[in-house]
DNA sequence: TGTACATCAGTGAACGCGCGTTCACTGATGTAC
DNA sequence: TGTACATCAGTGAACGCGCGTTCACTGATGTAC
């Protein structure tokens, strides 16, 4: 165990009494950066004590096992994505316009954290996230989403009489799809972001030539 | 060792001088058997040993290493997914209906294969796949969508003067998340596969309800 | 027809590694009296 | 003001496990003479 402290990247020094939660945060914000430099598979416990700095006895202090950091490090994911597109749709008006915004804003996260965007979206959920139960991650991310699409169907953009829930999913896909395919396939002759982003809401959503000419004027 | 033996699934019989060749088949279609089960981070060189029946020592016999049994499986995978699409499309006429068929049996492979259809859209490529260049696996696969993304459009189905490689694209990568986003979300509430499936492609085709009423009255 | 030999298909033991988790512990610091 | 003590934050050693890979080997079988 002394040898997993001489190797660790830096030692931390002991918190003040009363401190003890910082190191919670910590081994947090330590194993989401481990989670994004080398993928979910490579974050082990002792992996992330070492890039504390801290012995992996310590992790047990603030967390039940191995998949109680995964656990954390997912919903902390996830908050980071809402302050994303949150933030993107200040200062926009307009439903459309707000869509496209919060959307690119999903997409430009995902790709600028591509590992930990797969990890969020991994097909096993850890332990702690999956007795939870029905709120899934994500699935406030989706409500915002669908409001926002009846928003746009309501605003009279596209075609009238549309199922809000199905336009929703049928967007959120297509954003999941191409961001996970342009991770995967890096080299593949990819057309520009904002381009996909576009044409993949204008399309599902049956934005006419003329509603999109009205829009962009405006 | 002996007890990996003794733990064995089944215990292989050796095979007869010249058909040492069989030995690879059979780890291979382990393999995949064993990422199918239980995702490719279970599958261990080892773990396919065992599952074959046989000294892990003997999987070098056939792979340089851990990696190369990973690339067959990927190549195996994609493989049988060009099956599918394929056989999908037989005795269907029409480029739509065509698209339409291919892409639902696209589908259908990758639900009937969750943890298959994730490791070969894995980021990080096996290493003799990554090194294998700019072919990326699947690409032969979009290179058929696109052909056929092309014939629909120049059939007259949707708008006219379309960027076909576009077009593909977002057909592509809808489908892409489509799956990926049920897989990973399987208690979200799912319209049925074949609405999504059909709507994804009308939508972005742009095909229009006289199109639709046209194509389905024939 | 008999036999020596090469080849083939695969084995067995051993290695060092990082892992998750357990248990008993230590030493600083705030607090009650 | 001094001191005993409880609490807090964290440590260290050890465990058994499965892993990938190496090396030297074995035993059956086909083939050349």
């Amino acid at each position: 165990m002394s040898e997993d402290r001489s190797t660790a990247t830096r030692v931390r020094e002991r918190n003040r009494r009363g401190d003890g939660r910082r190191l919670q945060e910590d081994l947090v914000v330590a194993a989401v950066r481990l989670v994004e430099s080398h993928g979910h598979a490579q974050v082990s416990l002792r992996a992330v004590a070492r890039e504390v700095g801290v012995a992996p006895t310590s992790v047990y202090l603030h967390f039940d096992d191995v998949e109680g950091v995964l656990a954390a490090v997912m919903s902390r994911g996830f908050e980071e994505l809402a302050r994303s597109t949150t933030r993107a749709a200040s200062g926009v008006d307009g439903p459309l316009e707000e869509l496209r915004a919060r959307m690119f804003a999903y997409c430009r996260f995902a790709l600028e954290h591509p590992r930990l965007y797969e990890f969020m979206f991994r097909g096993d959920l850890p332990g702690p996230v999956a007795r939870e139960g029905v709120d899934t991650p994500g699935l406030r991310s989706f409500a915002t989403l669908h409001t926002l699409v009846e928003r746009v169907v309501g605003a009279g953009i596209g075609r009238s009489h549309e199922d809000s829930h199905l336009l929703a999913t049928l967007v959120w896909t297509s954003m999941h799809g191409l961001v996970l395919a342009r991770i995967s396939r890096p080299t593949f002759a990819w057309a520009p972001l904002e381009v996909l982003v576009r044409e993949s809401i204008d399309r599902l959503l049956g934005v006419t030539l003329d509603a999109k000419g009205a829009v962009n004027a405006k």
